[in-house]
DNA sequence: GCGACGGGTTACCGTCTGGTAGCCAGCGAC
DNA sequence: GTCGCTGGCTACCAGACGGTAACCCGTCGC
């Protein structure tokens, strides 16, 4: 995983992630029979914990706004405490490959459903709702990249009230704290 | 930039370039020193296309929220209009390259900056903007990928009032139409 | 002490790709 | 008609990587 995220899919050679795991490169083919298995697994491991932080956090709220708030404080949480994993999944770069892209989508998907689930409106149509919905997770995707990239201090929780402020109420309805 | 932006920057080989281009690879190597200056100069080009394009909107609006609504407008038209120059310049997969990452996270930098000077309200940090400008590029990019990965039908002026909206007034604050 | 066994390692293969050298065709000059 | 030149193409090279085969060493039973 961490040399996967650091390096990417492509850059990354078996024998890098041997040596990483302190072991030969026949010995990961015990294990993985192929390179495209290993990272299929990978992702797919880290997909689904991602989902699972937010299905559950998401769930034990009640109103649409609690919703925002606790579902952005899992995902911001999950990314503080597994950066490598987020970085895997984010960035590594395999939106071009058919079979990866399939998974980070299904995941992006679900979030996205969920909160478009959350928007109150009348007279949108589903695939507008869709829309919408995977704009507020492309918003938590730019700011958890820029967060990380940019070392700033910030901890999640300050992170979840500037942002869920910000996908609740937009641009004028942020306010400086708490 | 048709072939990078389908394939990627490892999976595509200069073979394949010099084909789709109806030449072959030492006429390619006549143009380019090498496959990551190729790329590096294309990456180029598309970043400064699409902040110059946001830009010229920007500074000939008036009111922030006109603001908002313009600089949407030329995100989505130009995504519209040069559909491979996106997929390559978003889900091109060399976040992880130092040198290439540094070109888009440069233009990304300074939509953010200017989405940031838009915010009106008092007591942010200059970096917490920064990080809510960044938020709003996300928003931008997952929404413009959804766009086209769904085939939805929708024209980019539809997008521009949806997203505005959502970025403007929050979740609470989208209409129907219009 | 000796032999069998099992896990790991070295060493290797085929393939592919970025990049280049040397050839060849076609055209213009005389 | 022949020579020379220019520009593109075929053919090639070195290196790297995914994946595998064959070897080797330590351990355990006798």
């Amino acid at each position: 995983m961490r040399v996967f995220a650091k390096q990417g899919f492509y850059v990354t050679s078996m024998t890098d992630i041997a040596t990483a795991a302190g072991v030969t490169k026949p010995v990961l083919y015990q294990h993985f029979t192929s390179k495209r298995q290993l990272y299929g697994e990978l992702l797919g491991e880290v997909g689904s914990q991602i989902q699972e932080a937010i299905t559950k956090a998401v769930t034990s709220a009640g109103s649409p706004r609690e919703q925002v708030e606790r579902g952005f404080a899992a995902y911001f949480t999950f990314v503080d405490d597994h950066r490598d994993a987020f970085e895997l999944f984010y960035t590594s770069g395999s939106w071009r490959d058919e079979e990866f892209s399939a998974i980070t989508h299904q995941v992006e998907n679900t979030i996205a459903e969920q909160v478009a689930g959350l928007i109150e409106i009348e007279g949108l149509s589903a695939e507008q709702r869709r829309l919408l919905g995977h704009g507020i997770v492309g918003m938590i995707e730019g700011a958890s990249t820029h967060w990380l990239s940019s070392n700033a201090e910030a901890d999640p929780g300050e992170l979840t009230r500037q942002l869920a402020d910000l996908a609740w109420r937009g641009l004028r309805g942020v306010r400086p704290d708490g």
